[in-house]
DNA sequence: CTGTATCCAGGGGGATACTG
DNA sequence: CAGTATCCCCCTGGATACAG
């Protein structure tokens, strides 16, 4: 990890950096993860998931599968009936990608009140500073 | 983990997915992990931050810290001498999120050739539906 | 050096309507 | 049921200029 070189300048190999993108490319939007999560039980319908994912619209749903299923996070599989059916599941890759994430989920949980209590506290500090009105 | 209520049906707590919200609004944008994982070694005053993470602009810098401060990320220090000089340094918080956070870098690190791969053979399997040109 | 203010382009993403 | 297509708003984020 980091490669522990201790006694070198800030700056890091900037290739690093440069991968952390790919990751955010993927999971750094509005619901990937959030997929990506409801997905963990075993494969899911597109309404199962319009359902679970609230929120999401039927467009940010497709383009949010496409993306997972373009990255190689998920499978699409149609069965041709009538009713048409398709369902989604993680790969392999996209299992490991949800155990990646599952300690920012699990800071998150930890955190949150930790976390209000900050932006009470900046909010509060920031307000003897009237740039413009606290109110709204 | 996942409060491991295996029989129950998919969704959830809904709460749940609310709460990975809160994740997102804090790393989920452009430069936020970047930023923290440039303070990783400690102290770095706004200058240096700006060499480090590679392309960003003064005014998102700014913006990145002000979240990261307000979320109780991120410590900012004001030495009052000439030149100004400021330095920020990841909190307590800030530390543990930035560990929560390892595990996606190392995935991405572990994983970019295969998604590469993935993306490949997607754009191949797609480009036998014609809806554009292929080209560019 | 460390910001803030302003302007502006691009795209993320919601609402709605339509299709196989 | 599972999308696609279209419209359009607004926010992110870059460039630039200015300030303490």
């Amino acid at each position: 990890m980091d490669a522990g070189l201790g006694g070198l300048p800030p700056a890091a190999s900037p290739g690093d950096a440069c991968r952390t993108r790919v990751v955010l490319d993927i999971v750094g939007d509005k619901w990937s993860l959030l997929v990506v999560r409801n997905l963990r039980h075993g494969p899911r319908r597109f309404t199962e998931l319009k359902r679970a994912v609230e929120g999401i619209s039927q467009r940010m749903l497709t383009v949010t599968l496409r993306s997972l299923e373009r990255n190689g996070i998920v499978t699409r599989t149609v069965h041709d009936v009538m009713p048409p059916h398709v369902s989604y599941e993680l790969t392999e890759m996209g299992v490991t990608l949800r155990e990646a994430t599952a300690p920012l989920l699990e800071w998150s949980l930890a955190h949150l009140a930790r976390i209000d209590d900050a932006r009470a506290a900046y909010d509060a500090r920031t307000a003897s500073s009237p740039v413009s009105s606290p109110v709204s």
